[in-house]
DNA sequence: AATTGTGAACCTCTTCACAGCT
DNA sequence: AGCTGTGAAGAGGTTCACAATT
């Protein structure tokens, strides 16, 4: 299959939520331009999006909303369950813990690590912290699949270093640094202080004009 | 001044963090070669975004590190100081209060709001939490310029429309819902589970591979 | 000799527009 | 009649490649 764009994923999970929304509203049928207008975006973008998929409307119809997010689900990997690693048990970290939108979304918190001696052994949640040195014994034994890195900017490279040798592959990154990685490897960024210096930049602009 | 892209705005937030970085270390000079290697780009996209706002590095030398830092800096707006509103103290919200990065980049949260009234009148941090109600008269006395929208998916857009009414145009929302907001009105979104997801849908692509 | 700043080329993503299906 | 699916066109972002500068 051919490369897919990582907006074009994007916007699936959204259509996904929207689809979940539309479902709890009874609604069985949705057409591409109700999915854009919920999303701001085209119908077009929708319509496209879906096609390096398949095709899963009915011309004159529209989708049906069940069986389009049971398709989107399946394309995204969450109609199953996955194990995640959380590195670094301080405000981001703890944050997650408590969050619990993650767990009906399929991805699991299995185990939790620090390197902060005063944490280790302790519960965060119902989970024990473990020592960071214990990574991989965990990582294998819980079979963990993703890592959630939210430890200072300067531990986040040899941290992720570390669980790649473990054999983790996939990681969300919360530490403001970019990550590198051997190929196959895959990292998203979640980065608040982008996001709110990127206001900055547009409230600025906008004072500056009038 | 031609519109500058988004992708531009978040690369100019980390090359900030690299300029930071760099003046810790006492390296007064860098290459835009130097700062793409850093974060895994090319330098010519380094060059390219710089030149949007400017000549600042000298040809055969690089770029002063603590002045391209100052630009930069000046070009975002986290010169100076930002006033926050955040909506919801939840699990996101309180982690964000306790997340002492934002007051080192200049973003005060200055006030709190929820609509629980176990909640309200009860400290958070150093901040009382306030009635959603009150958003305006708070708004206005703490000349609130940013608000984080930390409430349940359902509330999300109702609660900025009311705050638009107020009169705040920046919006940094981790609701996982499209907030639909009047042109000249900024919002930024911050959504795990799209990062996720997206994880998600590069390990499921991968084991089908093989 | 080294590195910037930038027009042009290239590539990727989005939107258009319409044939095709229900 | 209405809406999808998609090739082609258009827009936007990235990289190339080199003249300009120190």
């Amino acid at each position: 299959m051919q490369k897919i764009s990582d907006p074009t994923i994007s916007r699936l999970s959204t259509y996904y939520r929207t689809l979940s929304r539309l479902i709890e509203q009874k609604i069985d049928t949705v057409s591409s331009e109700k999915i854009a207008h919920i999303n701001n975006i085209t119908s077009a973008q929708v319509r496209k999006d879906l096609s390096f998929f398949g095709a899963f409307g009915k011309r004159g119809l529209g989708y049906n909303t069940v069986a389009l997010k049971k398709e989107i689900g399946s394309i995204l990997g969450i109609d199953k369950k996955w194990n995640i690693g959380l590195v670094g048990a301080g405000n981001i970290g703890r944050a997650l813990i408590d969050y619990t939108e993650f767990k009906k979304q399929g991805f699991f918190i299995k185990a939790i690590f620090d390197n902060d001696l005063n944490k280790v052994g302790k519960k965060a949640g119902d989970l024990e912290i473990h020592h960071i040195d214990d990574v991989c014994y965990i990582a294998n034994k819980e079979n963990l699949e993703i890592a959630v890195i939210a430890v200072p900017a300067h531990k986040a490279q040899q941290v992720v270093d570390d669980l790649v040798k473990c054999g983790v592959r996939a990681f969300l990154n919360f530490a403001p640094i970019t990550i590198k990685v051997p190929e196959g490897i895959i990292v998203k960024n979640e980065n608040m202080s982008i996001e709110l210096e990127a206001l900055s930049y547009h409230l600025s602009r906008d004072k500056k004009k009038g």
